[in-house]
DNA sequence: TCCTTTGTTGAGTGATCGTTCAAGAAGACG
DNA sequence: CGTCTTCTTGAACGATCACTCAACAAAGGA
């Protein structure tokens, strides 16, 4: 097994690379020359480990959905016992990720295909439908956290959900912007007070 | 006075036609070519009457400021009595405009250059520099209410500016990603459960 | 009428974009 | 050892980008 010569690269580390640029610049801001400068490799070398400059894309995309930058939404959402403790947790991790300097700023999925030309139009399509998967997901936590009784009746799990959604998208901007962990907790802090009791 | 050969087409028209592109794109998604086919002009006409690509856009920006979509937060703050008042409002305002299908969905402030290449950055400096304003405009409003006694001593004004602003940005972005009048109306009447009484 | 000024036109500038190709190099297999 | 397979290298591809130039056109002023 494994014949022919050897890649003389780390994929993983070059992927990760990758993933800072997009983080970084957004999928069109970042170009082929910017990627294989940052990777350590040659454009051939690129397209042969990873197709083409969308297919790396969705790649970086789904290695950052693994890393615990991108992943700390679905275990608040799979560990907490309820809602209220899943989401509050949720938005004061993000006031604490969004902002750490040790990565480039906010979400990746919310702002690295916000401006996208028509021939890319899939990559934005991408991103988006994470996003609306998210969206689904708050809102199914919020229905069955209505369905034990933790939520009132009179609750709109929908309306909570896009509310929540909103929240951590003017988060990961305002982070864009400049806004300190402080700033950000204040928001999550303000944001966990129209919980419904 | 006004010698030389006339214009023969509409300038405001044609800058109308240049903020719905950069609007729906955003600055480097927009490409000359689309622009002068929206705006009915040759590239040499557009450069003798803007000037460059950026300054096209800076245009663009104060024009789109000046029409109603981007200056209804500005008339709120200036024509309501209290604070209150004012941010329900303009998060109302916020919730029918974004999603208008009458023109792109969202702020073109908020959107529009968030993805740039580093030869851009100015642009993208350009329009945080909007947002960081309103952001300090949002905090002496409340700040003014507080003085007024509108608001309590406890209140954090500039906590309160970053989570109204944070709504917005969330607000558009959704928008964006398909969110109806009513989604949006949600979010709004959710956000305003967290005023400080 | 002729000159000056400004706008329009169509063609074309160099730079950069994503992508590919031919040639050589490095391993496994016979 | 040779052969097959895969990767790397350096150079180049056509397309598109923002932008400009020379020639012509349309107005006012003298």
């Amino acid at each position: 097994m494994a014949r022919g010569r050897p890649r003389t690269f780390d994929r993983d580390a070059a992927l990760t690379a990758a993933v800072h640029l997009f983080w970084d610049r957004g999928y069109e801001a970042t170009s082929i020359g910017e990627l294989t400068e940052a990777m350590g490799i040659r454009p051939a070398s690129l397209y042969a480990a990873f197709g083409d400059k969308k297919a790396l894309f969705r790649e970086a995309a789904e290695a950052y959905g693994r890393s615990r930058d991108g992943s700390f939404v679905a275990s608040a959402l799979a560990e907490e016992p309820t809602a209220r403790r899943a989401f509050t947790r949720i938005l004061h991790e993000a006031a604490a990720i969004y902002p750490d300097p040790s990565h480039p700023p906010g979400c990746l999925v919310i702002s690295a295909a916000t401006n996208v030309t028509p021939q890319d139009a899939e990559i934005a399509t991408f991103l988006r439908d994470v996003r609306n998967a998210n969206l689904e997901r708050f809102e199914s936590r919020l229905r069955a956290a209505q369905a034990d009784g933790e939520l009132p009746a009179t609750a709109d799990p929908k309306a909570l959900a896009h509310y929540f959604a909103a929240i951590m998208q003017g988060m990961s901007q305002q982070a864009r912007d400049g806004a300190t962990h402080k700033a950000l907790t204040d928001i999550a802090d303000q944001a966990m007070r129209t919980w419904p009791q």
